[in-house]
RNA sequence: GGCUCUAUCGUCUAACGGUUAGGACGGGUCCUUCUCAAGGAUCAAAUCGGAGUUCGAUUCUCCGUAGAGUCACCA
C-alpha cells in the first residue's frame, strides 16, 4: 500500500496571474514530494479556451521559476485532447457517460454534452489532513463531463492525467473539497488508483475570507516586484498553516523539504500577515552579503557607486524589503538640505550657543580623519559629552541631513564625505549667522 | 438555502487526557540614545458556549453558536 512511489503536482489553470495562494499549495506539494522522495509535477489546465492565456502561462512559469521549485513537465492539458477522447469514449462504451440532448439556456451552449451518470451512491475518503469526509452523490446529479469527445472539462481531465501520471498524492486547496467526490466517482469508473488526498487550509484575507483581488496583492509576484526575498516568501508561506513542531521559525527551503509532512499541517484557514511576512523579509535581508544588498538597493536609490559603498548598511537599518527605500525620504544623500534655519537648534539651547558649537565642530572636523565612522564619532565626541550631547550633536546631525529623524550624525558624515560634511556645516553656520544679525 | 469543513492571545501557532496554556509577529513599558531605526530587558494578551465521558478535559463525544468553502456546458 506504501509501495507506490510519491508523485505530487500543481495544477493551475492560465486564467491568472499565478496567486500567492497557489503558491502556497504548490510549495506544500513540492515539499511533500522532496521530503518523500518523490516527483513533483506541473499541469497546466488549460483546457478552457476562452479564458486561458499565454501570459498567464508565462507568470506561472516566472512564478515557479522565482521561487525556485524545480517541476517535472509542465505539460499542457491543451495537448492531450486526444488522451481524454479515448478515456471519454471509454466512459461512453461502459455506460459511465452519455450524450446528453439540451437545450441551449445560455449563449455559447451546446444541444449536446457529455454527462457522466451518476451512481447516486455514498463516497467516503479519507482526506490526509482533515480526516473522514463523507459525501452522498446523488445531490450531484449527472454533471457535465464534455461539451464533445475534443472538449473535456475540468473533472475529467484531472482524473485521467492524475491517473496516468501516477499522482499518489492531490494536494490541493480546500475550496476542492466539493470536486472531490465527483472525481472519485469518474476515477473509479476508469479504474485508476484512488490517489491519497489532502486539502489544504486556505489562506485568509485579514476579513477571514479568501484572498481575492479587493484584498490588494494576490499575485505572487507583486511580491517579487515589492522586494521581497523568494527564501523569505517560502518560509513565511510554509507557516501559514504548517509548523515544525519546534521554536525554530528560519527554514531554508532544503530544510523544509526535510522536515514537511502532512501530519502537521492546520485544519483552519490562515490569515495572510504582512507584519510576519516583513519581519521574515528583514531576516533574510540581514543575512545577505554586501553585494546583493548594493544590487538591491540601486534599484530604489540613485546615488554614487562610492558613497552607496558607505551607506548601504545604513540604508537597510530602516528598511523590511527593498521597495522601502522609496518611502525614506533620502534625497539629503544627493543635494543640499533645505530647512528652517530654527530647527538647527536644540531643546534648550539657543541660537549663540549653536553658532558657536558649530563653528567648533567644523575645526574638529576639519582635522579629523573621515576613513570611519568611528573615527568621526570619536574626534568630536569628548566635545560634545562637555558641551551637552544633545546641543551639539543635534545641529550637526539636522545641518546634515534637515530632518527631524535620520541617522546618527557620524554616520552621515561619513557616508556625505568631508567635503560635503564640512561645506553642509559651514552652510548651517552661515544661516545662524545671518538669523543673529 | 443545500452540502462540506473549521474553531487556543489581534495574527501565525505549540501543548501522550494532568503545563503557572509555551513560542513568534504585532502592541505596551523600561534601558540605551541628539532624533529615527536597530539592540537589550520586561509586560499585557487566548482555550466560542452548553451538556456529557473521566479522578481530571484545550485535547474525546453530542448539541448549539460563529465563521469559511462550494454549489457552471470555469478551473
Amino acid at each position: 500500500m506504501s509501495e507506490r512511489k510519491v508523485v505530487t503536482r500543481m495544477a493551475p489553470s492560465p486564467t491568472g496571474k499565478f496567486h500567492i495562494g497557489s503558491a502556497r499549495t504548490a510549495l506544500f506539494s513540492y515539499l511533500y514530494a522532496k521530503a518523500n522522495n518523490g516527483k513533483f509535477i506541473l499541469r497546466i489546465e488549460d483546457t478552457d479556451k476562452e479564458r486561458s492565456k499565454k501570459e498567464f502561462e508565462e507568470n506561472i512559469f516566472d512564478s515557479f521559476d522565482w521561487l525556485g521549485l524545480k517541476y517535472d513537465g509542465p505539460y499542457r492539458q491543451s495537448e492531450r485532447t486526444e488522451i481524454y477522447k479515448e478515456q471519454i469514449q471509454k466512459l461512453l462504451d461502459s455506460g459511465n457517460a452519455y450524450i446528453s440532448k439540451e437545450e441551449a439556456k445560455e449563449e455559447g451552449q451546446r444541444g449536446e454534452v457529455i454527462r457522466f451518470k451518476n451512481p447516486n451512491t455514498k463516497i467516503k475518503f479519507e482526506d490526509k489532513i482533515l480526516g473522514d469526509i463523507e459525501f452522498e452523490t446523488s445531490d450531484l446529479g449527472d454533471f457535465v463531463i464534455a461539451k464533445d469527445l475534443d472538449t473535456p472539462l475540468y473533472h475529467l481531465t484531472v482524473v485521467v492525467d492524475d491517473g496516468l501520471m501516477k499522482v499518489s498524492h492531490v494536494i490541493r486547496a480546500q475550496e476542492h473539497i466539493s470536486n472531490t467526490p465527483r472525481q472519485i466517482l469518474i476515477l473509479e469508473a476508469l479504474g485508476f488508483q484512488r490517489p491519497i488526498y489532502a486539502h489544504i487550509p486556505l489562506v485568509l484575507a485579514p476579513d477571514k475570507t479568501k484572498m481575492s483581488k479587493r484584498h490588494g496583492a494576490v499575485a505572487l509576484l507583486d511580491y517579487k516586484e515589492a522586494g521581497y526575498f523568494p527564501e523569505a516568501i517560502i518560509n513565511f508561506l510554509a507557516f501559514m498553516g504548517w509548523n515544525p513542531g519546534t521554536e525554530q521559525e528560519i527554514f531554508t527551503i532544503e530544510e523544509l523539504a526535510k522536515e514537511f509532512s502532512l501530519e502537521k499541517v492546520q485544519k483552519g484557514g490562515a490569515v495572510f500577515n504582512v507584519d510576519k511576512l516583513n519581519w521574515f523579509n528583514k531576516q533574510y535581508l540581514n543575512k545577505k552579503s554586501k553585494e546583493e544588498i548594493i544590487a538591491g538597493i540601486k534599484h530604489y536609490v540613485k546615488m554614487p557607486e562610492e558613497m552607496l559603498d558607505r551607506a548601504w548598511s545604513t540604508l537597510i537599518e530602516r528598511i523590511h524589503k527593498f521597495s522601502d527605500l522609496k518611502d525614506e525620504n533620502l534625497t539629503y544623500y544627493n543635494s543640499t538640505p533645505i530647512y528652517d534655519v530654527k530647527d538647527l537648534i536644540w531643546k534648550n539651547s539657543d541660537e549663540y550657543q549653536t553658532k558657536t558649537y558649530l563653528e567648533d565642530s567644523i575645526k574638529i572636523l576639519e582635522d579629523s580623519s573621515f576613513s570611519s565612522m568611528e573615527d568621526i564619532k570619536n574626534s568630536i565626541w569628548n566635545y560634545a559629552e562637555e558641551k551637552g550631547r544633545g546641543d551639539v550633536l543635534w545641529p550637526i546631525r539636522f545641518a546634515l541631513s534637515g530632518l527631524a529623524k535620520s541617522p546618527d550624525p557620524f554616520t552621515l558624515a561619513f557616508i556625505l564625505g568631508k567635503v560635503e560634511t564640512i561645506e553642509r556645516l559651514r552652510n548651517a553656520h552661515k544661516k545662524i549667522s545671518e538669523m543673529i544679525k
